[in-house]
DNA sequence: GAGTGGTCTAGACCACGGT
DNA sequence: CCGTGGTCTAGACCACTCG
């Protein structure tokens, strides 16, 4: 009996509520600046409050938002680009390097590593933890697992533990000829200590970066570098590494 | 009154599950497994659906599970890698390619594109749209933007629109002499039609990949390219594109 | 039609940052 | 202390897949 089959897609709220802010923040915000809290949010639109974060949370993934507890909810600047894999043929820690070493240990590293490195099980690699700071900001958090048998001529107790051995290692690894580099880029969620290199919450995504070093027919290191997804744009160039200004284009719906 | 403050960092609970879950996996099931449904694991571990449903979001976002509504939570196969800039100096569709051409309509491009290719603002370029299938699933969808400029000797109605009409354009372009090609990866959301393409909901989480074409001084072609992010790791090779057959270091906790 | 995951609600309490 | 976002609950209904 005439069952008006309008509103053919029930588009999901959160969906339209998401496309209607993302639009919101195009027009009626600047960067920086701060929105209504989340319980008068969902009021003004007449949904539930987890309704309103399902689409905050799509805009935050997307970088468009930044939500911190206790202080609010704001406008992200656009995303940094950060540069990966240029100076193809260096190793980590030479030259002016973006990267600043934290700290270094010797442990026996975790299992999936470990077999990229071809070492044994148990046998012990220097751990560097090296951080990346871009425009004042914590960008990306890394682990550069280097096996012994890289810097042969390293003896342990070289340095007191801290970033001076990290430094000591790096430089030692410059002696080796590096023949070149495999990266790959994937999602994960942030571990608790990366988190809070990263000034994040737990599990929050990130874009991790595997890069095998080789040299001498193998795998002489390798580093895991977990960037910010909601803040970072990583760029690979062939073309000297040139800066790329422009906005990308916005994926939002 | 000696309030025992055990249980010193209430971590959260989705968390909690989500590391329990997560061994789980790697112990009691096999890749392609079905898991219980939601509202069973949520008893199981006495949580409310929503919280066990945070935790799944966490293990799918990661990569670890597969779900699909109307059938169920499934164990996700480790991720495909997929190689991404490779032959550096080869133009879109040359050789043997890994894309598919799909269709190619002349309109005029978002905003950002306009400004990255410097076409004017209601220049109509040449969008091509490309499919990238691996392992047999859909892995990527491309939008790949051409202004009329770099294909001077096409006409317009040289072919039929659809596919025929996209590798003309592409047969057109390799006469340009490439310079080199820059680019860049950020997380996204899918919109609906890539979403579609993908087999995948609307917002789900992609890798988005894009691609500067450079010849003559210009930007002569660029490519946006959304991965699934749950089932793709991108690699970037200097080394002849060598695979990866490595498992990447679980991030999961 | 039965069973699955996806969406949505209206509450509650907690952890954190500033005042 | 107050206000913020983060977590959690116990329901409900919807959209989809498959037998």
């Amino acid at each position: 009996m005439g069952t008006t089959q309008l509103e053919t897609v029930p588009e999901p709220k959160y969906w339209h509520l998401k496309t209607v802010l993302s639009e919101a923040l195009d027009s009626e915000f600047s960067v920086g600046e701060i929105l209504p809290n989340e319980r008068d949010l969902a009021a003004r639109f007449g949904v539930a409050r987890a309704t309103l974060r399902q689409a905050l949370e799509q805009l935050e993934l997307e970088g468009r938002l930044q939500r911190r507890r206790g202080v609010g909810t704001t406008v992200a600047p656009p995303r940094v680009g950060v540069a990966v894999g240029t100076e193809q043929h260096a190793w980590p820690g030479g030259g002016e390097d973006v990267w600043q070493a934290v700290d270094c240990a010797v442990a026996a590293p975790p299992a999936a590593v470990a077999a990229s490195l071809e070492t044994g099980r148990e046998e012990a690699v220097y751990t560097v933890r090296r951080s990346r700071v871009s425009h004042g900001q914590p960008v990306a958090a890394e682990l550069l697992y280097i096996p012994a048998s890289s810097v042969p001529e390293l003896s342990a107790i070289d340095a007191p533990s801290g970033p001076a051995r990290a430094r000591a290692v790096l430089r030692e690894l410059q002696r080796l000829e590096l023949e070149g580099r495999e990266s790959a880029v994937e999602l994960g969620s942030a571990r608790a200590d990366d988190a809070k290199e990263l000034d994040r919450l737990p599990g929050a995504p990130v874009l991790v970066v595997t890069t095998r070093f080789l040299a001498g027919g193998r795998t002489a290191a390798l580093s895991v570098a977990t960037y910010r997804a909601d803040t970072c744009r990583l760029t690979f160039g062939d073309s000297g590494g040139v800066e790329i200004h422009q906005d990308p284009e916005r994926r939002a719906s």
